[in-house]
DNA sequence: CGTGTTTGACCAGCGC
DNA sequence: GCGCTGGTCAAACACG
């Protein structure tokens, strides 16, 4: 895990971690810094980096895809390494942002706090992130978007739009 | 026909 | 130990 056309967020804890979208215990995960919000918008989309939270405390590498789907009740076929979560949220009418990856979803379930996230993954072999999107309860016109895992393969179309989003974060995460 | 979505069931973790 | 809750699976279905 080099470098990929599209990292997110940039793991240098230059951007403001906030309270994560569902139940984290952010209370010790890092300083709370919401001094600089930006705000750019393409098209209609709206993304917030103030609102960007780092959940990635030991990741220990890529896992090794040791046989893959065997049945329901494998959940994790490693011990309890967490993977790196980015949460952000967008202000935007749909739901789904294309981010240029392939996404299919993979379920759907209504829990206390958020009405009906969806959860999806990267349909690439090989790639296991996850994402989870869900709106908010009070803003329904805010989406919060979580990325769970890091992308091991390149983009696979060439998304105008959300590349441009994805440059000015990270030009406004650098700082 | 290939790909993605829907949806109910299942499972594990956690709190009480 | 039990029940609740969140997360995942997978078959059926829809669509281009």
């Amino acid at each position: 895990m080099e470098s990929y056309p599209a990292v997110f967020f940039p793991s240098s804890s230059s951007t403001q971690a906030v309270v994560p979208p569902s139940s984290f215990s952010s209370s010790n995960s890092m300083s709370l810094n919401m001094a600089n919000s930006h705000e750019f918008q393409a098209g209609n989309i709206v993304v917030n980096t103030s609102n960007i939270v780092f959940e990635s405390k030991s990741f220990g590498g890529e896992e090794s895809t040791s046989g893959d789907q065997v049945k329901v009740g494998k959940k994790k076929s490693e011990k309890k390494i967490k993977k790196p979560k980015y949460a952000f949220q967008t202000r935007s009418q749909v739901d789904i942002l294309d981010d240029g990856y392939r996404w299919r979803k993979y379920g759907q379930k209504a829990v206390k706090n958020n009405k009906f996230p969806s959860y999806y993954r990267c349909t690439h072999q090989g790639c296991h992130v996850k994402k989870q999107v869900q709106r908010l309860t009070k803003d329904e016109g805010v989406v919060v978007t979580t990325y769970e895992g890091i992308h091991s393969h390149p983009i696979e179309k060439s998304t105008d739009n959300f590349e441009h989003i994805l440059s000015q974060m990270q030009i406004y995460s650098s700082v």
